[in-house]
DNA sequence: GACTTCTCTGCAAGATCATGCGCATTATCA
DNA sequence: TGATAATGCGCATGATCTTGCAGAGAAGTC
């Protein structure tokens, strides 16, 4: 286990618990005490938690979220659902693209497209807007590509931008395609999120386009979240992976929704 | 030379002559040609360049910037200063921060300051306001530091946001502290950038806030550039390295800004 | 069509970094 | 104040990554 992966771990317990042991953790994580006070003297130094004598505590009223620092579940899966929602992507559109592991690997594979890089009249090959803003750090360096960020608060713990000034900007942008990655897709209940400030600038940005590609991995089917994001009428496209049963594609593919596997 | 550096110096070359040669390269950084060949391979996966027999070429019409793609010149000068300037910044302020290297590092120093930890009432210890990709992507994951992202453009080959989406936003905000590094600061002419949009973002943003704070390392002061930001007048304090000597202070300090050597 | 030049791949040496252990020091608790 | 436990530091080991070299293959040239 590397310590990125360490790191996560022991914030995902220091969330839960709310506090550490250092020989606990040893002991969970297979290493050596040394190495959990190492991390944990890491962790302190990047005020993510405040270190006590055989231990830590979490630095705040801890946030409920695990915390996905780096985290790459599904890994595979997304990669394929990320080339095939890049293929859909033509020279010289403007997209929009949420917050979200999936969504970032979409990024990822829309980037590193060869077909985009020549781009005709010194114009981008391609304008991303974002509200997240690992996806924004990962593409701005990218000549080809145009980044266009909204602003907002970074929700904490996590990479997305949300609140007034966000949707503010939204409002005065149109875009040719909405990639969404999202919590939850439901037949009945359409996309949702776990998060209401996420869903609604996610609703905002399918508002604002003219097409609009939903994004879930086959665990997100037939789920229900808290926050909706958009009715299934709204959604042109849904890309998911081969996992997905044909029995829970069925009630997208009649509602009119193309369906993609990957 | 490790290898990031190896790739920005390629890049620096790329951007200069508008192609690369493969011999030419390993000549010039002293490496093997299969060394050049890989990173060639990596950044033409990044979509960074366009490989060709023999070498590279650059990808678009190539833009000027020698692309700081991850530099660390003057590092300590600049440590030193972002500890000074963190230092100013007291529990529950609320901060603006441009772009550039120099304010990086402060951001990096707020970030890790212990005293601001222990957040009363579960609010934020400090409020960050930037048009910094790179300092938001960092300072994100704190839970002790709230995160507003002015929206806007991605300037190509950097990290800091422009434009008017930029502008709306930071419209909407008040600082109680604008900390800016500059490109340029001059006794008669005040603060400058090379760039203009950058220029009219760190104009918003002193004009926002009630005290002015400019980072500028010594190589920095009796310089001159393009775009002006503001008048001297409006400068609290300068930050600067001890590099600087008295008499290249001392036009400041006789101005009323209050100089600080670290 | 042969030759030259460049490229790609596998392999080994080298460096770098993380990890684990032991010991001296320091802090906590009774 | 004394005992116990945790911490910090230094060093050795191990793994991983990077680099350079050499040979096979491919592309371009005359």
């Amino acid at each position: 286990m590397k310590r990125p992966e360490r790191w996560n771990a022991l914030l995902e317990l220091l969330g839960r618990d709310g506090r550490i042991e250092v020989e606990e953790a040893a002991a969970e994580l297979t290493v050596s005490a040394a190495t959990i006070r190492r991390d944990l003297d890491e962790l302190a130094q990047q005020q993510m938690l405040t270190r006590t004598r055989g231990g830590a505590v979490a630095h705040n009223l801890s946030y409920d979220l695990p915390l996905r620092y780096k985290t790459a579940r599904r890994a595979s899966e997304k990669q394929r659902i990320g080339a095939a929602v890049a293929r859909m992507v033509e020279h010289g559109a403007v997209v929009g693209l949420n917050g979200g592991t999936t969504t970032t690997e979409i990024a990822r594979a829309i980037a590193t497209r060869g077909e985009l890089s020549d781009s005709v009249g010194g114009g981008p090959a391609v304008t991303v807007v974002t509200n997240a803003l690992n996806i924004a750090h990962e593409l701005a360096v990218r000549p080809h590509i145009k980044i266009v960020l909204t602003g907002g608060v970074a929700r904490p713990q996590s990479f997305e931008l949300m609140g007034p000034l966000a949707t503010g900007v939204l409002d005065q942008v149109s875009l040719d395609l909405a990639i969404l990655g999202v919590d939850a897709l439901d037949p009945e209940r359409g996309a949702a999120a776990h998060h209401e400030g996420e869903a609604g600038i996610n609703h905002l940005m399918a508002d604002r386009a003219a097409r609009v590609v939903v994004a879930a991995d086959s665990s997100k089917l037939g789920r229900r979240a808290f926050a909706r994001i958009c009715a299934l009428e709204a959604i042109e496209v849904l890309v998911t992976d081969t996992d997905a049963t044909e029995e829970a594609i069925a009630p997208y593919a009649e509602a009119g929704v193309r369906v993609i596997r990957a």
